[in-house]
DNA sequence: AATAAGTAGCTTAGCGCTAAGCTACTTACG
DNA sequence: CGTAAGTAGCTTAGCGCTAAGCTACTTATT
């Protein structure tokens, strides 16, 4: 056993046990670490995406409309399914991003109800810059671990996640 | 090496490797599933509560003040602080939670600018059923794991909070 | 060919949060 | 003792989301 440094989760876990000493709060000292550490790291990515003016959120769009290859097409209907976002908030994100010059929507040749939208020249040169500042973000936190225990956190992280998100 | 089961993340970083081999995408493993647990279990808990009529974050609020034991009273101030909320958004949730009945708000006698927020009968027997099913909701969820590797999990997750978070 | 059912995307109302600014009160200092 | 600075809690405007409902269009059924 190893001596480890004293974080906010235990503070509460003492708490509880002092005033419930009937409570099994072993999940907590996950969940509860997983709820802060989402927190924390969202505030910072949304920093590091700031100087690209643009949002987390915003950021998630161009980055899947990126991540889906050339010619960096998808509907609104897929953008919101992969984004886990009502119709409503994927209209939301996407007038903003046609505004800012970053996508543009054009009717789908295929069905007259649907668009297609897809990245401008500017738009892929944003998030091909952004991405490399979210990474590096994310990098700089995860220094805190070693290789070797990075990657045992992503293998607990992949099980956890596979089983619990349905 | 044992094989692992493929999650959302392991899809979204295939993608990646496809179209920019150039990024290194490690931490995307962990910070990508800490904000997916994070959104799936949240949904959890909101479901979990719900029975007793309140949300996450009004939750939050009484589990906060049980945890500060007898006489479960702290100012909105402490509040606050602790659930890293503005004041607006304490002020909401206060307001809501004492026309439920589950707190009441009283001047503080010590400082007249102040107020101290106090559970009521009702408010407590409440938060001594739903931390209950709050906990049962994240054990179940937890069996994913064994207890060794959740306890790994838990080691590794304080140690990147401990230094992430600042 | 006519019609019912399903689907795509948008609009609106409502919710909970933040940021900024307010009043009331307290503390520190000359 | 008087004034400046600080602090407690509330109010308001604005933001981004969801839920519900809309129109336009497509697909399946007869």
């Amino acid at each position: 056993m190893h001596a480890q440094p004293t974080d906010p989760v235990d503070t509460i876990v003492e708490q509880w046990a002092r005033v419930r000493p009937d409570l099994d709060t072993r999940a907590m000292e996950v969940f509860g670490r997983i709820f802060r550490l989402s927190r924390a790291m969202g505030d910072r990515m949304e920093r590091a995406y700031r100087p690209y003016g643009i949002s987390r959120g915003e950021f998630d769009v161009l980055a899947t409309l990126r991540r889906s290859g050339e010619p960096y097409t998808l509907s609104p209907r897929e953008l919101s399914a992969t984004l886990m976002l009502t119709t409503g908030g994927t209209t939301g994100r996407l007038d903003k991003l046609e505004r800012a010059g970053l996508l543009r929507r054009s009717p789908d040749p295929h069905d007259r109800r649907g668009l297609k939208v897809t990245l401008t020249e500017e738009g892929l040169r944003l998030i091909d810059e952004a991405v490399g500042a979210g990474l590096a973000e994310e990098s700089a936190a995860l220094t805190a671990l070693d290789a070797e225990q990075a990657g045992q956190l992503a293998d607990l992280l992949r099980k956890l996640l596979a089983t619990t998100a349905e």
